[in-house]
DNA sequence: GTCTATATTGCGATAGAC
DNA sequence: GTCTATCGCAATATAGAC
């Protein structure tokens, strides 16, 4: 592992706790155990640094787009497919959320990496029940960009707010799948024709 | 408008767009047109300001769970009368969004008056689905802590993502009431018993 | 590619005049 | 209560040895 991806690392877990303006050159060199002058040399700096692991930590997003929307799918199995996609990306890189709504709420220069994930992601769950009204399977007086955002919200307000509620709840009452499940099954109902 | 007021509304607006870490006194001195070193006489310094604008945005908030708990109002009524609240707050201070999403994924050292506030809310939706579930307007088999967060979730995520949505949407395709009366229809939906 | 040393700028806080 | 001036320190970036 060389001094790269070692400060790579550090970069994850630092901008992540801490975000982009609060942590320092030393303190990602230290944690890295390398020196600071290296961020300069392999990313042009501490914003490039940042870009990098913005970039690194969205791959897999793309992924989830990409193999959500690919197959033969009906909307509402691709919700659902979107919905258990979701909860595995998340589940296995526990920062993403957090830079998302750092950049949400103190957009950064490099904001425009966000963007263009957050935007397909959008395109693909708009597509997604545009054709599930469409094909009759969701009541036809919904709204596509407001069920989409209903959407979004309801997932990702989980995974934010897990540290808050941990909190002041029992941590054991985290069943992350079962969140997951009752969440699809609350808002299938709420966007689905009654009868399928 | 002395110094104080002066630096608690250029912090308000500071702080929110660029988070607590990138603002430095010397500009939040400039903002309010004063001097830095009446933030620590003030304030008692950066920290102590930004606690006190934290203090100031979310007392609305308090407001609304006071309001909409109070009444006699079944919990089908008091989950609408919140949705409304939660609008008409987040479009008079439209900075409460960032504050709260940036201390979800940083926190600060005033971390603990978000604390307080989530809580609070936490605790009064869960006993109104709570209540809704007993008294049978709401499905039986609905888990309310999960009910609680996808609401939340719903509601939130509207506003937190308004700056990102509009930088690849038509800003004049924009209807808050529209989507919370959108949302809200979904919500009821998704955990009303059929038939009521 | 990695290191030390340093240049330069800006930071938060405070002393002391008014 | 407000101001100017400044102290001590930490920030990012870079020059140059190896």
């Amino acid at each position: 592992m060389d001094a790269r991806e070692k400060l790579l690392a550090a970069g994850t877990r630092l901008f992540a706790e801490k975000g982009f303006a609060a942590v320092s050159i030393r303190e990602l060199a230290q944690a890295a155990q390398t020196n600071s002058a290296l961020i300069s040399y392999h990313f042009g700096g501490k914003e490039g640094l940042y870009a990098a692991v913005l970039k690194q930590q969205f791959r897999p997003v793309e992924a989830l787009i990409d193999k959500a929307g690919g197959d033969e799918l009906t909307p509402v199995e691709r919700i659902t497919a979107y919905a258990r996609g979701v909860l595995l990306v998340h589940t296995q890189n526990p920062y993403i959320i957090r830079f998302l709504y750092s950049e949400f709420s103190n957009p950064t220069p490099a904001f425009a990496v966000i963007q263009t994930e957050v935007r397909r992601i959008y395109q693909f769950l708009y597509q997604t029940i545009a054709e599930g009204i469409a094909c009759g399977q969701l009541r036809s007086d919904l709204n596509p960009g407001h069920a989409v955002l209903a959407l979004a919200g309801m997932m990702n307000f989980y995974f934010i707010s897990r540290p808050i509620r941990q909190s002041f709840l029992p941590a054991d009452a985290e069943h992350d799948t079962q969140y997951f499940t009752d969440a699809l099954t609350m808002y299938l109902h709420g966007v689905m024709k009654h009868g399928n």
